[in-house]
DNA sequence: AGCACGCCGACT
DNA sequence: GTCGGCGTGCTC
């Protein structure tokens, strides 16, 4: 061993620090390769404080060692988190320009990250003992006497059990105690009962075709699959996950936030006949933990998760299927701002494994690699078993009198509707009664103290939200500049509308589905249950736009659609485009064609008239071509310094040196400070310094000398900054 | 991010 | 005379 260069492990913690930190050996131990991957408890920083991190360097020290302390406990026997995984969280750490530790903190779940051993996923199953075989035919009928016959015919595993015989533990219990039943282990890959599988439909020929394509290779190749709704997307990723398990391989499968629902997973499970692992926020965190070791231990064959399940271990992956790509939940916004998407491609290709990229209105990015041959490409055109796209119409409101928010010929058409016995929906974007409080003799409008945006108007008029920072005041009697009595809510949300439906359809069914009436996850399932299929109205927000089956809507209202025609978002053509033709499938999905209505003041609008012309693969030739000469994404890559401190001044002045700092170079463009769109938000001033560059190799060349200079930054410490890679929304 | 150390205001 | 404000520096 040369002198001075003891050998070391390098640990990655959660720390905002960019980078690892030595430690020796435990005072007692000797270390070596096999500890790579393996989560450490180490002393940290003065008194005694304690981490747990990750062994991702087994070797010299980087410097001279003189204050190196040991480390306290290695916690796995086996790397917990190895080999591809690991490539590929330092390529996300390099890619994020943020600390490995936080790339591992976020793939972690809590109780792992805690130091918490890697949780026992042992399926467990129930059968009959040779006491209790003889005993099946004795004693009284009732629920223990149903649950012995049950297991007569064979083991059931816990999960089954779950399904078929809810609350079967109590009176297990009391069987076991009579020992004529006993729990036993089962293997997880083979379990004791899985279930009746359902029959696979015949593919269409474009789904035909979408699995060639995914046959055609061998090792990783994207695929972009572009369907409408009811094109039978979801099919084509049951038959390609099904022959990955037919190989003995795993699938993960990712969905936005709200694609997750109970009904989703069943499908997967009665067809896939394998247990199907689920990953999302409203799991508690054991459950998280078990479905991740599932996974690392190669027992999970097939997990459907949200944005954070892109991080599990995938030792025997076979595939990778991103359903709804386009989706703006799978770019985190807080923390390390990945984006599940491109870390699924960047997965797939170090595991050598294909990735199947779906959507109705794929983002202009993934669109932009499919036409330039990086990815192959399959439209399924027509809905399956031959249903029509709906009848898209636009209603100009020009000159038109809009009762709370709706002209008549739209309630005309709600009115058809309910009397042939069909559901309408009416869509939209905004919750609450009225988006403003408008004093109509001075112009004065309610606006929040705290940011700069107007209080929403709720209760009907009685009270005033900031939908920003969650401020609630009372709705002033009088104007408070000119004490005039003239205040008026101005436009309408949700709470409007569905008080508008309902004087004017008082016998109509109403649901309205926002975030004031759907707060959990599964509530919009019982809420949509609820309505059945009798003729109701819905109304509702964003969480309308996609889930559960309404086959009996044949109407969709769009209101509000202006706001999206003019935004400075560069993104807002394609995020409306995207949003209208996603509420636009919901209407007549069965056999009956379905209308949809968009009220608009612009009728004439280039985004409508494309959209309603060529559908969205016209407007995304539009915007592509809006993009490439504007020099936007995909033709351009951004990073976003964003900063936010009590005081405009820290804001600014930070923004400032940091523009300063950032020295001209080839290739690299730094605009700002300007100000965030919303320059002030629950009390905070908030600016921004955008970085634009035509490749991204000078971009992240640029980052890489930039951002240890601001870090060392003085007013630096008088804000919260972060920097955003491939920022979705410029704020 | 924590956490400790360090120099200046209103309280027992 | 002290308790405590958060500015600043460091963490293998």
């Amino acid at each position: 061993m040369p002198e001075g260069l003891p050998t070391v492990l390098r640990v990655a913690l959660p720390i905002p620090l960019p980078q690892c930190f030595d430690y020796l050996p435990p005072k007692d131990g000797r270390i070596g390769p096999d500890w790579l991957g393996c989560r450490v408890r180490v002393p940290f920083g003065r008194g005694d404080g304690e981490r747990v991190g990750l062994v991702v360097d087994v070797g010299p020290a980087g410097h001279q060692a003189t204050d190196l302390r040991p480390v306290l406990d290695r916690l796995d026997a086996e790397p917990l988190l190895a080999g591809e995984l690991l490539d590929s969280l330092r390529w996300a750490a390099g890619y994020y320009h943020a600390p490995l530790g936080e790339l591992v903190a976020t793939a972690l779940p809590a109780p792992l990250r805690a130091g918490q051993p890697l949780p026992d996923t042992a399926v467990h199953a129930w059968q009959t003992t040779t006491g209790g075989r003889a005993a099946a035919d004795a004693g009284r009928d009732g629920r223990p006497r149903r649950l012995l016959r049950l297991l007569l015919a064979g083991p059931r595993d816990e999960t089954w059990l779950d399904q078929a015989e809810p609350g079967w533990r109590e009176p297990m219990r009391r069987l076991q105690a009579r020992g004529l039943v006993e729990r036993i282990r089962c293997d997880p890959v083979s379990p004791a009962a899985s279930g009746p599988t359902a029959p696979a439909p015949e593919p269409t020929p474009g789904q035909a075709e979408a699995l060639a394509v995914l046959r055609a290779g061998e090792g990783f190749r994207a695929l972009l699959l572009e369907g409408v709704t009811g094109s039978g997307k979801t099919e084509v990723y049951l038959r390609a996950i099904a022959e990955v398990l037919a190989q003995g391989r795993q699938a993960l499968v990712l969905v936005p936030e709200i694609g997750l629902t109970p009904q989703t997973l069943a499908r997967f499970r009665t067809r896939l006949g394998v247990p199907v692992l689920a990953m999302h926020s409203g799991l508690a965190d054991g459950e998280r933990a078990r479905a991740w070791a599932a996974m690392a231990r190669g027992e999970g064959r097939v997990l459907v998760g949200t944005r954070s399940a892109v991080f599990c271990p995938l030792p025997r992956a076979g595939l990778i299927v991103v359903d709804e790509e386009h989706d703006a939940s799978y770019k985190q916004q807080d923390g390390v701002r990945y984006h599940a998407r491109d870390l699924a491609l960047v997965r797939a290709r170090a595991l050598g494994v294909p990735v199947l990229l779906g959507s109705a209105t794929p983002s202009l990015e993934s669109l932009q690699n499919a036409l330039a041959g990086r990815y192959g490409h399959v439209r399924l055109a027509q809905r399956a078993g031959g249903a029509r796209p709906p009848v898209v119409r636009v209603l100009d409101l020009r000159r038109r009198p809009l009762r709370d928010g709706l002209c008549e010929e739209a309630l005309q058409a709600i009115g058809t509707c309910l009397e042939r016995g069909e559901q309408a929906l009416v869509f939209r974007n905004r919750r609450g009664y009225a988006p403003v409080l408008l004093c109509h003799d001075c112009g004065w409008s309610a606006r929040c103290a705290r940011c700069d945006s107007a209080m929403t108007v709720h209760a009907g008029g009685r009270r005033l939200v900031c939908h920003h920072c969650g401020a609630r005041a009372p709705v002033p009697n009088a104007c408070p500049d000119c004490a005039s009595l003239g205040l008026q809510p101005q436009g309408a949300g949700t709470e409007r509308l569905e008080q508008a439906l309902a004087e004017r359809f008082p016998t109509a069914r109403l649901l309205r589905v926002d975030r004031e009436t759907t707060r959990r996850r599964d509530a919009l399932e019982k809420h949509l249950a609820s309505l059945g299929n009798g003729p109701g109205i819905l109304v509702g927000t964003q969480m309308l736009a996609k889930g559960h089956d309404l086959p009996n809507l044949s109407l969709v209202v769009v209101v509000g659609v202006d706001e999206g025609l003019y935004s400075a978002d560069f993104r807002a053509g394609e995020k409306l485009a995207q949003l209208l033709i996603q509420v636009a499938g919901r209407a007549g999905r069965a056999s009956k064609p379905g209308q949809v209505l968009l009220q608009t003041h612009h009728p004439g609008h280039p985004l409508l008239t494309t959209l309603l012309a060529g559908g969205y693969p016209a407007v995304a030739a539009l915007a592509l071509a809006e993009r490439e000469a504007a020099h936007f994404p995909p033709f351009a890559h951004l990073a976003l310094l964003r900063a936010e401190a009590d005081h405009e001044a820290a804001v600014q002045s930070f923004l400032q040196e940091a523009h300063r700092l950032f020295e001209a170079r080839e290739g690299v463009i730094a605009n700002g400070p300007m100000p965030a769109p919303m320059p002030r938000r629950a009390g905070k001033a908030r600016g921004q310094l955008l970085l634009e560059a035509a490749r991204r190799g000078p971009l992240h060349a640029a980052l890489r000398d930039w951002l240890p200079a601001l870090r060392a930054l003085k007013s630096a410490r008088r804000v919260r900054w972060s920097l955003d890679v491939d920022p979705i929304d410029l704020y």
